[in-house]
Parts: structure tokens; sequence; C-alpha cells
DNA sequence: ATCATACTTGCGCATTTATGCATATGTAAT
DNA sequence: ATTACATATGCATAAATGCGCAAGTATGAT
């Protein structure tokens, strides 16, 4: 009885996960797991195990790098779960604002549009607190 | 953080539930919990929990007329809710089938438009046995 | 080979959630 | 008033969930 989309409401309805499924839809773009973390401001471990579950419900498309995991949305045909999704896409804005500036900023990192700089860096601190 | 948006997913997240409000949904009409008991085929007080679940959700409206109580789908304004209740709108039909039937067949015990008929009476076990 | 780094995962604990049962509430009929 | 009936709810229990910790895997650099 369309298990997965069940999956997938349960993966969304944790308010975390709801604000990662934001920023890779908002994003419109690969994000690893360190950038997802610098971003939202969580354990490793909690993003980590998060973007999974999301991969998991069929809400994320992952891509293994080295030592990299890149997270993209997936791209839906069915057409509940293109509703689900746009449903997540008009949340109002002003509930994410920080976070969408954020990633704005640590994608700025990016050196030929790849990721090269781990989690919690220096670099990152600085370039928060300008 | 939208949490009444959190609350619809989790309200949706669970099975029942989700049979529950898609049925609210296909049948565009008041429902006693009677009847969607019924139609359902649980427990009384699961119906009538997981039908309140729904509406402090803001996913369905409550109106009580005497002993029976109706719930009927809410109308939403926001994009997001409009959104989430049209992906459960388009769950492929296959999974709800006999629901829709069923459904068909209970509000046909109504009078006037009303239900008149409590929960598991023997009229509703010969209609289903013919 | 060794080490650093990005990510994952098993375990334990605290909290939440679903469910059955029994009982309560509220309304209508006699 | 008493009874019948539709619905709601407190309580106990079992299962699921989120999270921190610590240890694990895997890849790349030295």
């Amino acid at each position: 009885m369309e298990l997965q989309y069940l999956d997938a409401l349960k993966a969304l309805a944790e308010p975390h996960r709801l604000r990662l499924c934001w920023l890779l839809i908002h994003v419109d773009q690969k994000v690893t797991v360190a950038e997802a973390m610098d971003v939202i401001g969580e354990t490793q471990y909690n993003v980590s195990r998060n973007l999974k579950m999301l991969f998991k419900a069929g809400l994320l498309d992952q891509e293994k790098n080295g030592k990299w995991v890149y997270y993209t949305l997936a791209k839906q045909t069915e057409k509940h779960w293109l509703l689900l999704v746009d449903s997540v896409r008009h949340l109002p804005a002003s509930q994410f604002e920080s976070v969408a500036g954020r990633c704005k900023l640590r994608l700025g990192m990016r050196v030929d549009g790849e990721c090269v700089v781990g989690p919690n860096s220096d670099d990152w601190i600085k370039l928060l607190n300008l």
C-alpha cells in the first residue's frame, strides 16, 4: 500500500529532514554531507542519517565520489510524488531564510563546482563570522 | 517552524490515517465516524482518534450534529497545503479500490443526506454480503 | 604503510507513537 | 429518570523513533 510514499511522508515529518529536503529542492544542485552539515548546523551523524533516510524514501538521489557523498533532489515522474515535492518547495521561505543564505555562502567555497573543504573547517567558521 | 504542516505530514504518514484522508478527499462529502468505521473496517476508537488527529492537523473540518460527528475535507488556501492535499488526491486509486466502493454503498444508507444508522449495523453487514 | 578525513553505523537511552481495553461524555428516545 | 447509542478519552503496554556516543569503513594524501 504505497509503502515508499508513506516512507517519504514519514521522512518529511521530521523538522531536520524537512529542512534538508527543502534545502536540496531550492539549491537545485548536488550537496555533500559536509556542506549540508555546515549549512544546517547539526552533527555529522545526524545529517548523514537524515540524508540517507530521504534517499531511501525516494526523495533524494545519492552519488558517491571519492570520499565525498553528494545528494541531489530525485527526479519524480508520478503525479503524487511531484505534488508532494512541490508542496515542500512552496513552504514559506521565511522559515528557512538563514538556510538559503548559508548554503549560498558554503557553495561559494567550491572549486570547479566540487566540494573541497570538509565540515566545520576554520575557513567556514571565518566566513560565517564576517 | 511550520508546526501545523509538520503535524499534517505526521498525520498522513500513518497508513490508516492516509486511507481516511484519501477517503475524505475522494468522497467530497461529510462523513461520520460510524460511516468511516464501516467503510475502513477498523475499531471505533481508532477511527475516532485518527479522524480527530487529521482534524487537529488542519486537514479536516469537524461539525458536530447531535450525537453524530461529521468530518469533511478542510478548504486550504495556502499553496503548500493545497499541493499536499493534491498529492494525496493523486495517489493511485488502485490502492484504495475497495474503500471507494464501500463508501458509496455506506452513503447509500443515508436519509435526506444525513447519516441515520450507527456503526456495524445488521443492515450494513447485509449490504456488504450481497 | 601510515595517517587524516568524509562518511557510516551499531548500541543504549529517552521520548514518542499506536493500540486495546475500559470507561466516560454527550445526546436522543422512551 | 432511564436507557440506548455515537463518540471520546485515560491508562497500560508494546513498538518505533531520534539522538548522542564511540567505533567502523572507505578513500586520498604523505
